[in-house]
DNA sequence: AGAAACTCTGTATGGCATACGTAAACACTG
DNA sequence: CAGTGTTTACGTATGCCATACAGAGTTTCT
Protein backbone atom coordinates (compact mmCIF):
# COMPACT_ATOMS: atom_id res chain seq x y z
CA UNK A 1 0.00 0.00 0.00
CA UNK A 2 1.85 3.39 -1.30
CA UNK A 3 -0.82 5.55 -0.26
CA UNK A 4 0.42 7.20 3.37
CA UNK A 5 -2.21 9.97 5.40
CA UNK A 6 -0.47 12.80 3.33
CA UNK A 7 3.14 13.64 3.04
CA UNK A 8 4.50 15.63 0.21
CA UNK A 9 5.37 12.66 -1.76
CA UNK A 10 1.65 11.80 -2.17
CA UNK A 11 0.98 15.54 -2.78
CA UNK A 12 3.12 15.10 -5.63
CA UNK A 13 2.03 11.74 -6.70
CA UNK A 14 -1.43 13.63 -7.14
CA UNK A 15 -0.25 16.59 -8.57
CA UNK A 16 1.01 14.80 -11.40
CA UNK A 17 -1.25 11.89 -11.53
CA UNK A 18 1.30 9.54 -10.41
CA UNK A 19 -0.60 8.34 -7.31
CA UNK A 20 -0.81 4.68 -6.86
CA UNK A 21 -3.57 3.34 -9.34
CA UNK A 22 -6.49 2.41 -7.85
CA UNK A 23 -7.22 -1.84 -7.47
CA UNK A 24 -9.79 -2.90 -9.96
CA UNK A 25 -12.05 -4.30 -6.91
CA UNK A 26 -14.71 -2.55 -5.04
CA UNK A 27 -17.35 -0.73 -6.67
CA UNK A 28 -16.95 1.67 -9.55
CA UNK A 29 -15.98 5.05 -7.66
CA UNK A 30 -18.63 7.90 -8.51
CA UNK A 31 -16.42 10.54 -7.57
CA UNK A 32 -12.61 11.41 -8.13
CA UNK A 33 -9.89 13.87 -7.48
CA UNK A 34 -10.61 16.32 -10.20
CA UNK A 35 -14.30 16.27 -9.71
CA UNK A 36 -13.73 17.29 -6.34
CA UNK A 37 -11.03 19.49 -6.86
CA UNK A 38 -13.03 21.55 -9.54
CA UNK A 39 -15.92 21.56 -7.23
CA UNK A 40 -14.02 23.19 -4.47
CA UNK A 41 -12.09 25.41 -6.86
CA UNK A 42 -15.67 26.89 -7.67
CA UNK A 43 -16.75 27.43 -4.44
CA UNK A 44 -13.35 29.14 -3.51
CA UNK A 45 -13.63 31.44 -6.27
CA UNK A 46 -17.32 32.68 -5.97
CA UNK A 47 -17.88 32.66 -2.67
CA UNK A 48 -13.94 32.73 -1.27
CA UNK A 49 -11.99 30.13 0.84
CA UNK A 50 -13.07 31.07 4.17
CA UNK A 51 -16.69 29.48 3.16
CA UNK A 52 -15.46 26.25 1.92
CA UNK A 53 -15.34 23.22 4.17
CA UNK A 54 -15.26 19.45 3.56
CA UNK A 55 -18.90 19.25 4.16
CA UNK A 56 -19.57 22.09 1.91
CA UNK A 57 -18.04 20.45 -1.04
CA UNK A 58 -19.52 17.13 -0.21
CA UNK A 59 -23.01 18.61 -0.23
CA UNK A 60 -22.42 20.52 -3.89
CA UNK A 61 -21.19 16.79 -5.07
CA UNK A 62 -24.42 14.57 -3.59
CA UNK A 63 -22.43 12.62 -1.54
CA UNK A 64 -21.37 12.12 1.99
CA UNK A 65 -18.55 14.25 4.01
CA UNK A 66 -16.23 11.58 4.46
CA UNK A 67 -16.80 10.12 1.05
CA UNK A 68 -13.91 12.60 -0.09
CA UNK A 69 -11.52 11.14 1.95
CA UNK A 70 -11.66 8.25 -0.19
CA UNK A 71 -9.59 10.36 -2.73
CA UNK A 72 -8.38 13.25 -0.94
CA UNK A 73 -6.19 12.81 2.11
CA UNK A 74 -7.20 15.97 4.05
CA UNK A 75 -8.23 19.27 3.73
CA UNK A 76 -5.19 21.03 3.25
CA UNK A 77 -3.97 18.32 0.28
CA UNK A 78 -6.73 19.42 -1.53
CA UNK A 79 -6.15 22.78 -0.96
CA UNK A 80 -2.77 22.23 -2.59
CA UNK A 81 -4.58 20.86 -5.12
CA UNK A 82 -6.63 23.69 -5.70
CA UNK A 83 -3.66 25.41 -6.09
CA UNK A 84 -2.50 24.31 -9.50
CA UNK A 85 -5.67 23.56 -10.90
CA UNK A 86 -6.08 27.65 -10.59
CA UNK A 87 -3.21 27.82 -11.80
CA UNK A 88 -3.71 27.34 -15.86
CA UNK A 89 0.05 26.97 -17.98
CA UNK A 90 1.80 30.41 -18.19
CA UNK A 91 1.10 32.48 -21.36
CA UNK A 92 3.84 32.07 -24.03
CA UNK A 93 6.42 34.61 -24.29
CA UNK A 94 5.38 36.40 -27.37
CA UNK A 95 7.65 36.65 -30.22
CA UNK A 96 10.21 39.09 -30.60
CA UNK A 97 9.50 40.30 -27.32
CA UNK A 98 12.48 41.68 -24.94
CA UNK A 99 13.13 40.34 -21.76
CA UNK A 100 11.87 43.29 -20.39
CA UNK A 101 8.53 42.84 -22.15
CA UNK A 102 8.24 39.13 -21.93
CA UNK A 103 8.63 39.54 -17.68
CA UNK A 104 6.22 42.65 -17.41
CA UNK A 105 3.60 40.28 -19.44
CA UNK A 106 4.94 37.93 -16.88
CA UNK A 107 3.74 40.17 -14.20
CA UNK A 108 0.70 41.18 -15.48
CA UNK A 109 -0.79 37.19 -16.54
CA UNK A 110 -0.17 36.54 -12.48
CA UNK A 111 -1.46 39.93 -11.61
CA UNK A 112 -4.88 38.43 -13.65
CA UNK A 113 -4.50 35.10 -12.24
CA UNK A 114 -4.60 36.52 -8.83
CA UNK A 115 -7.75 38.71 -9.89
CA UNK A 116 -9.61 35.87 -10.82
CA UNK A 117 -8.34 33.55 -7.53
CA UNK A 118 -8.11 35.80 -4.66
CA UNK A 119 -8.50 33.22 -2.18
CA UNK A 120 -5.11 32.02 -4.12
CA UNK A 121 -3.48 34.42 -1.87
CA UNK A 122 -5.16 33.98 1.46
CA UNK A 123 -4.02 30.26 1.55
CA UNK A 124 -0.23 29.66 3.39
CA UNK A 125 2.12 27.79 1.27
CA UNK A 126 2.91 24.52 3.11
CA UNK A 127 5.67 23.72 0.13
CA UNK A 128 7.19 24.91 -2.37
CA UNK A 129 6.09 24.78 -5.84
CA UNK A 130 5.87 21.57 -6.85
CA UNK A 131 2.75 21.14 -9.39
CA UNK A 132 3.17 21.06 -12.88
CA UNK A 133 1.84 24.20 -13.52
CA UNK A 134 3.24 26.20 -10.59
CA UNK A 135 6.36 25.56 -11.88
CA UNK A 136 5.77 25.85 -15.29
CA UNK A 137 5.50 29.98 -13.81
CA UNK A 138 8.25 29.77 -12.31
CA UNK A 139 10.30 28.71 -14.68
CA UNK A 140 8.76 31.22 -17.15
CA UNK A 141 9.71 34.37 -14.51
CA UNK A 142 13.24 32.88 -14.63
CA UNK A 143 13.19 32.43 -18.32
CA UNK A 144 12.54 36.45 -18.74
CA UNK A 145 15.19 37.01 -16.27
CA UNK A 146 17.71 34.99 -18.05
CA UNK A 147 17.61 36.67 -20.72
CA UNK A 148 18.75 39.79 -19.09
CA UNK A 149 21.95 39.46 -18.96
CA UNK A 150 21.92 38.58 -14.90
CA UNK A 151 24.27 35.49 -13.89
CA UNK A 152 22.49 32.66 -12.22
CA UNK A 153 22.29 32.76 -8.48
CA UNK A 154 21.31 36.68 -9.37
CA UNK A 155 18.58 35.17 -11.71
CA UNK A 156 17.11 33.33 -9.07
CA UNK A 157 17.73 35.92 -6.28
CA UNK A 158 15.75 38.42 -8.57
CA UNK A 159 12.81 35.41 -9.78
CA UNK A 160 12.23 34.59 -5.99
CA UNK A 161 12.40 38.91 -5.50
CA UNK A 162 9.89 39.58 -8.17
CA UNK A 163 6.95 36.85 -6.95
CA UNK A 164 7.44 37.72 -3.99
CA UNK A 165 6.84 41.40 -4.15
CA UNK A 166 4.03 40.62 -6.80
CA UNK A 167 2.34 38.51 -4.11
CA UNK A 168 2.54 40.70 -1.57
CA UNK A 169 0.89 43.65 -3.67
CA UNK A 170 -1.39 41.51 -4.71
CA UNK A 171 -2.80 40.41 -1.17
CA UNK A 172 -2.20 43.89 -0.19
CA UNK A 173 -4.73 44.98 -2.63
CA UNK A 174 -7.09 42.14 -2.36
CA UNK A 175 -7.24 42.97 1.39
CA UNK A 176 -7.53 46.79 1.16
CA UNK A 177 -10.92 46.35 -1.48
CA UNK A 178 -12.40 43.81 1.11
CA UNK A 179 -12.38 46.00 4.19
CA UNK A 180 -12.80 48.73 1.98
CA UNK A 181 -16.38 47.55 1.17
CA UNK A 182 -17.34 46.40 3.97
CA UNK A 183 -17.03 50.09 5.33
CA UNK A 184 -19.29 52.79 4.88
CA UNK A 185 -18.69 55.81 2.63
CA UNK A 186 -17.07 57.99 4.61
CA UNK A 187 -16.18 55.84 8.00
CA UNK A 188 -12.71 55.82 6.67
CA UNK A 189 -12.19 59.73 5.63
CA UNK A 190 -13.51 60.22 9.15
CA UNK A 191 -11.14 58.00 10.97
CA UNK A 192 -8.25 59.24 9.35
CA UNK A 193 -8.77 62.63 9.69
CA UNK A 194 -9.37 61.90 13.61
CA UNK A 195 -6.07 60.29 13.68
CA UNK A 196 -3.80 61.32 11.17
CA UNK A 197 -3.17 65.06 12.20
CA UNK A 198 -0.22 67.16 11.14
CA UNK A 199 1.93 67.07 14.59
CA UNK A 200 1.75 62.96 14.42
CA UNK A 201 2.55 62.03 10.74
CA UNK A 202 3.58 65.14 8.89
CA UNK A 203 4.55 63.45 5.59
CA UNK A 204 1.30 61.30 5.67
CA UNK A 205 -0.17 64.20 6.01
CA UNK A 206 0.66 66.03 3.59
CA UNK A 207 0.37 63.25 1.37
CA UNK A 208 -3.16 62.28 2.25
CA UNK A 209 -3.81 66.45 1.26
CA UNK A 210 -2.39 65.99 -1.43
CA UNK A 211 -3.97 62.97 -3.14
CA UNK A 212 -6.78 62.39 -1.33
CA UNK A 213 -7.47 59.73 1.12
CA UNK A 214 -9.00 57.07 -1.41
CA UNK A 215 -5.19 56.18 -2.48
CA UNK A 216 -4.52 54.44 0.53
CA UNK A 217 -7.89 53.56 1.19
CA UNK A 218 -9.44 51.80 -1.60
CA UNK A 219 -6.66 49.90 -3.46
CA UNK A 220 -7.83 50.44 -6.64
CA UNK A 221 -4.79 51.13 -8.87
CA UNK A 222 -2.18 49.18 -7.20
CA UNK A 223 -1.30 47.82 -10.72
CA UNK A 224 -0.20 51.17 -11.27
CA UNK A 225 2.15 51.07 -8.61
CA UNK A 226 3.43 47.90 -9.51
CA UNK A 227 3.86 48.35 -12.49
CA UNK A 228 5.56 51.60 -11.46
CA UNK A 229 8.00 50.18 -9.37
CA UNK A 230 8.53 47.71 -11.92
CA UNK A 231 9.96 49.64 -14.34
CA UNK A 232 12.08 51.38 -11.44
CA UNK A 233 13.57 47.59 -10.98
CA UNK A 234 14.41 46.44 -14.20
CA UNK A 235 15.34 50.36 -15.15
CA UNK A 236 18.26 49.04 -11.75
CA UNK A 237 18.98 45.54 -13.84
CA UNK A 238 19.63 47.39 -16.82
CA UNK A 239 22.03 49.62 -15.14
CA UNK A 240 23.54 46.41 -13.00
CA UNK A 241 24.14 44.84 -16.17
CA UNK A 242 25.52 47.24 -18.21
CA UNK A 243 27.90 47.82 -14.61
CA UNK A 244 29.43 44.77 -14.14
CA UNK A 245 29.07 42.69 -17.67
CA UNK A 246 28.66 44.88 -20.12
CA UNK B 1 -24.22 53.31 25.55
CA UNK B 2 -21.50 53.92 22.66
CA UNK B 3 -20.27 50.26 22.80
CA UNK B 4 -20.97 48.87 19.36
CA UNK B 5 -20.25 45.05 18.86
CA UNK B 6 -16.98 46.01 17.03
CA UNK B 7 -17.35 48.33 13.81
CA UNK B 8 -14.25 50.07 12.68
CA UNK B 9 -14.64 53.06 14.55
CA UNK B 10 -15.06 50.79 17.82
CA UNK B 11 -11.79 49.42 16.77
CA UNK B 12 -9.97 52.90 16.58
CA UNK B 13 -11.31 53.45 19.96
CA UNK B 14 -9.44 50.50 21.37
CA UNK B 15 -6.56 50.59 19.82
CA UNK B 16 -5.72 54.98 20.71
CA UNK B 17 -7.10 54.24 24.54
CA UNK B 18 -10.04 56.17 23.16
CA UNK B 19 -13.09 53.89 24.09
CA UNK B 20 -15.84 55.03 25.96
CA UNK B 21 -14.95 54.72 29.79
CA UNK B 22 -16.72 52.08 31.51
CA UNK B 23 -18.62 53.28 34.54
CA UNK B 24 -17.88 53.26 37.86
CA UNK B 25 -20.25 50.38 38.80
CA UNK B 26 -19.66 46.99 39.12
CA UNK B 27 -16.90 44.42 40.47
CA UNK B 28 -14.08 45.87 40.21
CA UNK B 29 -12.65 44.39 36.51
CA UNK B 30 -9.97 41.66 36.69
CA UNK B 31 -8.62 41.49 33.47
CA UNK B 32 -7.89 44.47 31.09
CA UNK B 33 -7.45 44.75 27.16
CA UNK B 34 -3.58 44.98 27.60
CA UNK B 35 -3.41 41.94 29.90
CA UNK B 36 -5.87 40.21 27.40
CA UNK B 37 -3.71 41.58 24.24
CA UNK B 38 -0.08 40.57 25.73
CA UNK B 39 -1.39 37.11 26.54
CA UNK B 40 -2.47 36.22 23.36
CA UNK B 41 0.86 38.12 22.09
CA UNK B 42 2.68 35.44 24.05
CA UNK B 43 0.72 32.94 22.58
CA UNK B 44 1.05 33.97 19.15
CA UNK B 45 4.69 34.43 18.81
CA UNK B 46 5.90 31.35 21.02
CA UNK B 47 3.52 28.84 19.58
CA UNK B 48 1.93 30.42 16.00
CA UNK B 49 -1.48 32.12 15.68
CA UNK B 50 -2.86 28.87 14.70
CA UNK B 51 -3.36 27.76 17.93
CA UNK B 52 -4.47 30.70 19.15
CA UNK B 53 -8.14 30.20 20.51
CA UNK B 54 -10.39 32.30 23.18
CA UNK B 55 -10.03 29.29 25.13
CA UNK B 56 -6.69 29.10 25.08
CA UNK B 57 -5.92 32.90 26.22
CA UNK B 58 -8.67 32.54 29.04
CA UNK B 59 -7.13 29.13 30.30
CA UNK B 60 -3.58 31.51 30.60
CA UNK B 61 -4.68 34.54 32.26
CA UNK B 62 -6.93 32.14 34.88
CA UNK B 63 -10.33 33.19 33.54
CA UNK B 64 -13.46 31.84 32.24
CA UNK B 65 -13.46 31.69 28.18
CA UNK B 66 -16.56 34.37 27.99
CA UNK B 67 -14.77 37.01 29.98
CA UNK B 68 -12.65 37.91 27.59
CA UNK B 69 -15.64 39.43 25.53
CA UNK B 70 -16.49 41.67 28.49
CA UNK B 71 -13.06 43.60 26.89
CA UNK B 72 -12.72 42.29 23.34
CA UNK B 73 -15.75 42.32 20.93
CA UNK B 74 -14.46 39.82 18.96
CA UNK B 75 -11.53 37.56 18.18
CA UNK B 76 -11.03 39.44 14.92
CA UNK B 77 -10.54 43.05 17.07
CA UNK B 78 -8.37 40.91 19.50
CA UNK B 79 -5.96 40.31 16.39
CA UNK B 80 -6.13 43.93 15.51
CA UNK B 81 -4.95 45.12 18.87
CA UNK B 82 -2.54 42.53 18.64
CA UNK B 83 -0.97 43.79 15.89
CA UNK B 84 -0.39 47.11 16.79
CA UNK B 85 0.56 45.96 19.94
CA UNK B 86 3.34 43.52 18.49
CA UNK B 87 4.59 46.72 16.08
CA UNK B 88 7.15 48.87 18.65
CA UNK B 89 7.83 52.52 17.56
CA UNK B 90 9.87 52.49 14.36
CA UNK B 91 13.85 52.82 14.97
CA UNK B 92 14.34 56.92 14.76
CA UNK B 93 16.57 57.81 11.40
CA UNK B 94 20.07 58.03 12.02
CA UNK B 95 22.00 61.22 11.69
CA UNK B 96 23.10 62.23 8.67
CA UNK B 97 21.64 59.35 7.08
CA UNK B 98 20.23 59.30 2.88
CA UNK B 99 17.02 58.58 2.37
CA UNK B 100 18.53 55.44 0.64
CA UNK B 101 20.19 54.46 3.99
CA UNK B 102 16.97 55.65 5.56
CA UNK B 103 15.01 53.47 3.87
CA UNK B 104 17.36 50.28 3.86
CA UNK B 105 17.31 50.49 7.72
CA UNK B 106 13.52 51.06 7.67
CA UNK B 107 13.11 47.62 5.64
CA UNK B 108 15.71 45.94 7.67
CA UNK B 109 13.97 46.50 10.68
CA UNK B 110 10.43 45.61 9.44
CA UNK B 111 12.30 42.68 8.54
CA UNK B 112 13.32 41.49 12.22
CA UNK B 113 9.90 42.75 13.19
CA UNK B 114 8.65 40.05 10.72
CA UNK B 115 11.05 37.71 12.39
CA UNK B 116 10.12 38.38 15.74
CA UNK B 117 6.34 38.33 15.11
CA UNK B 118 5.92 35.52 12.15
CA UNK B 119 2.34 35.91 12.84
CA UNK B 120 1.70 38.83 11.61
CA UNK B 121 2.32 37.40 8.08
CA UNK B 122 -0.85 35.13 8.43
CA UNK B 123 -3.38 37.17 9.38
CA UNK B 124 -5.39 38.92 7.01
CA UNK B 125 -5.25 42.75 6.92
CA UNK B 126 -8.82 43.76 7.81
CA UNK B 127 -8.55 47.27 7.05
CA UNK B 128 -5.79 49.85 6.48
CA UNK B 129 -3.38 50.67 9.20
CA UNK B 130 -5.38 52.66 11.80
CA UNK B 131 -3.50 51.72 14.85
CA UNK B 132 -0.74 54.37 16.58
CA UNK B 133 2.10 52.08 15.69
CA UNK B 134 1.32 50.90 12.11
CA UNK B 135 0.37 54.33 11.20
CA UNK B 136 4.06 55.30 12.37
CA UNK B 137 5.80 52.62 10.58
CA UNK B 138 3.67 53.54 7.46
CA UNK B 139 5.19 57.56 8.10
CA UNK B 140 8.32 56.25 8.60
CA UNK B 141 8.67 54.82 5.65
CA UNK B 142 7.22 57.50 3.11
CA UNK B 143 9.80 60.25 5.54
CA UNK B 144 12.46 58.93 3.99
CA UNK B 145 11.02 58.28 0.04
CA UNK B 146 9.70 61.75 0.29
CA UNK B 147 13.59 62.80 0.97
CA UNK B 148 14.50 61.04 -2.53
CA UNK B 149 13.38 63.20 -5.22
CA UNK B 150 10.31 61.69 -6.09
CA UNK B 151 7.00 63.43 -6.35
CA UNK B 152 3.88 63.41 -4.14
CA UNK B 153 1.92 60.70 -5.61
CA UNK B 154 5.20 58.39 -6.56
CA UNK B 155 6.21 58.61 -3.14
CA UNK B 156 3.18 56.99 -1.86
CA UNK B 157 3.00 54.77 -4.82
CA UNK B 158 6.68 53.46 -4.29
CA UNK B 159 5.70 53.08 -0.09
CA UNK B 160 2.69 50.95 -1.23
CA UNK B 161 5.19 48.70 -3.54
CA UNK B 162 8.06 48.52 -0.69
CA UNK B 163 5.64 47.37 1.34
CA UNK B 164 3.95 45.33 -0.42
CA UNK B 165 6.84 44.04 -1.64
CA UNK B 166 8.51 43.05 1.79
CA UNK B 167 5.52 41.94 3.24
CA UNK B 168 5.51 39.31 0.08
CA UNK B 169 8.92 38.33 0.45
CA UNK B 170 8.94 38.04 4.21
CA UNK B 171 5.88 35.83 4.20
CA UNK B 172 7.24 33.58 1.28
CA UNK B 173 11.00 33.38 3.31
CA UNK B 174 8.67 31.75 6.38
CA UNK B 175 6.22 30.12 4.61
CA UNK B 176 9.49 28.19 2.77
CA UNK B 177 11.41 27.64 6.33
CA UNK B 178 8.21 26.46 7.90
CA UNK B 179 7.75 23.92 4.97
CA UNK B 180 11.20 22.90 4.95
CA UNK B 181 11.45 22.08 8.77
CA UNK B 182 8.58 19.51 8.30
CA UNK B 183 10.58 17.87 5.51
CA UNK B 184 13.11 14.82 5.75
CA UNK B 185 16.00 15.86 4.54
CA UNK B 186 16.55 14.56 1.07
CA UNK B 187 12.70 14.50 0.55
CA UNK B 188 12.61 17.49 -1.30
CA UNK B 189 16.25 16.76 -3.36
CA UNK B 190 14.16 13.79 -4.62
CA UNK B 191 10.88 15.15 -5.26
CA UNK B 192 13.03 18.28 -7.43
CA UNK B 193 15.17 15.37 -9.27
CA UNK B 194 12.20 13.58 -10.19
CA UNK B 195 9.86 16.42 -11.46
CA UNK B 196 12.32 19.24 -12.81
CA UNK B 197 13.35 17.26 -15.71
CA UNK B 198 15.68 19.23 -18.48
CA UNK B 199 13.33 19.03 -20.84
CA UNK B 200 10.32 20.24 -19.03
CA UNK B 201 11.96 23.45 -17.18
CA UNK B 202 15.26 24.15 -19.30
CA UNK B 203 15.69 27.05 -17.07
CA UNK B 204 14.92 25.85 -13.81
CA UNK B 205 17.03 23.00 -14.35
CA UNK B 206 20.40 24.60 -15.24
CA UNK B 207 19.58 27.12 -12.24
CA UNK B 208 19.43 24.32 -10.27
CA UNK B 209 22.18 22.23 -11.24
CA UNK B 210 24.55 25.27 -11.01
CA UNK B 211 23.36 26.66 -7.33
CA UNK B 212 21.78 23.56 -5.59
CA UNK B 213 18.44 23.11 -4.77
CA UNK B 214 18.59 24.34 -1.09
CA UNK B 215 18.23 27.44 -2.39
CA UNK B 216 15.01 27.28 -3.60
CA UNK B 217 14.08 24.66 -1.02
CA UNK B 218 15.29 26.21 2.21
CA UNK B 219 14.79 29.89 1.86
CA UNK B 220 17.43 30.94 4.35
CA UNK B 221 18.90 33.75 2.65
CA UNK B 222 16.02 35.44 1.59
CA UNK B 223 17.06 38.90 3.10
CA UNK B 224 20.00 38.72 0.82
CA UNK B 225 17.72 38.47 -2.26
CA UNK B 226 15.50 41.21 -0.64
CA UNK B 227 18.40 43.38 -0.27
CA UNK B 228 19.39 42.87 -4.00
CA UNK B 229 16.42 43.56 -4.98
CA UNK B 230 16.16 46.50 -2.95
CA UNK B 231 19.63 48.06 -4.41
CA UNK B 232 18.15 47.57 -8.30
CA UNK B 233 14.78 49.37 -6.99
CA UNK B 234 16.84 51.97 -5.57
CA UNK B 235 19.43 52.47 -8.08
CA UNK B 236 15.61 53.08 -10.18
CA UNK B 237 14.65 55.31 -8.40
CA UNK B 238 17.75 57.53 -8.19
CA UNK B 239 17.96 57.54 -12.35
CA UNK B 240 14.37 58.53 -12.68
CA UNK B 241 14.76 61.42 -10.18
CA UNK B 242 18.15 62.47 -12.21
CA UNK B 243 15.73 61.70 -15.62
CA UNK B 244 13.16 63.70 -14.71
CA UNK B 245 13.35 66.31 -12.26
CA UNK B 246 17.54 66.81 -11.95
C1' DA C 1 -17.96 -19.93 -2.77
C1' DG C 2 -15.35 -17.15 -0.31
C1' DA C 3 -11.84 -13.78 0.51
C1' DA C 4 -9.97 -9.39 -0.36
C1' DA C 5 -10.39 -4.73 -1.80
C1' DC C 6 -12.93 -0.90 -2.28
C1' DT C 7 -16.79 2.81 -1.79
C1' DC C 8 -19.95 5.10 0.82
C1' DT C 9 -22.34 6.33 5.02
C1' DG C 10 -23.49 7.32 10.01
C1' DT C 11 -21.80 8.26 14.11
C1' DA C 12 -18.56 9.90 17.20
C1' DT C 13 -14.74 13.13 19.17
C1' DG C 14 -12.74 17.12 20.11
C1' DG C 15 -12.04 21.58 18.58
C1' DC C 16 -13.70 26.39 17.59
C1' DA C 17 -16.30 31.35 18.14
C1' DT C 18 -19.72 33.24 20.39
C1' DA C 19 -24.96 34.07 21.90
C1' DC C 20 -27.54 33.91 26.07
C1' DG C 21 -29.00 33.64 30.80
C1' DT C 22 -27.77 34.15 35.51
C1' DA C 23 -25.48 35.01 39.82
C1' DA C 24 -22.69 37.87 42.39
C1' DA C 25 -20.16 42.26 43.28
C1' DC C 26 -20.17 47.04 43.55
C1' DA C 27 -21.52 52.19 43.45
C1' DC C 28 -24.74 55.41 43.62
C1' DT C 29 -29.48 56.91 44.88
C1' DG C 30 -32.94 57.76 48.04
C1' DC D 1 -29.27 51.69 55.28
C1' DA D 2 -32.25 49.68 51.54
C1' DG D 3 -32.79 49.53 46.89
C1' DT D 4 -31.49 49.85 42.03
C1' DG D 5 -29.01 49.78 38.05
C1' DT D 6 -24.42 48.46 36.25
C1' DT D 7 -20.88 45.43 35.42
C1' DT D 8 -18.05 41.23 35.93
C1' DA D 9 -17.62 36.48 35.60
C1' DC D 10 -19.32 31.98 34.60
C1' DG D 11 -21.90 27.85 32.73
C1' DT D 12 -24.34 26.26 29.22
C1' DA D 13 -25.81 25.81 24.52
C1' DT D 14 -25.63 26.31 19.40
C1' DG D 15 -23.78 25.50 15.29
C1' DC D 16 -19.89 25.24 12.84
C1' DC D 17 -15.43 22.61 11.61
C1' DA D 18 -11.86 18.41 10.35
C1' DT D 19 -11.50 13.91 10.68
C1' DA D 20 -11.20 9.02 13.14
C1' DC D 21 -13.64 4.81 13.12
C1' DA D 22 -16.76 1.18 12.33
C1' DG D 23 -19.77 -0.99 9.69
C1' DA D 24 -22.58 -2.20 5.32
C1' DG D 25 -22.80 -2.98 0.72
C1' DT D 26 -20.45 -3.82 -3.91
C1' DT D 27 -17.33 -5.67 -7.05
C1' DT D 28 -13.51 -8.63 -8.63
C1' DC D 29 -10.13 -12.11 -8.09
C1' DT D 30 -8.81 -16.76 -6.45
Amino acid sequence: MSRDTGGMIRTVDLLWGTDSPRGSRGPRPGLSVEKITSAALAIADTEGIGVLSMQRIAKTLGYSTMSIYNYVPSKDQLIELMLDAATPPPPPARDGASWREELEDWVRATWQLYQAHPWVLKVPTLSPPVGPNQLAWFEAALHALSRSGLRGNEVLSLGLHVIGSLRGQAAMAADLTASASERTAGEFEQIVSRVVTEDRFPVLHTVIRRNGISEIGIAQDVLVDLEFGLRLLLDGVEEHVKRHLG
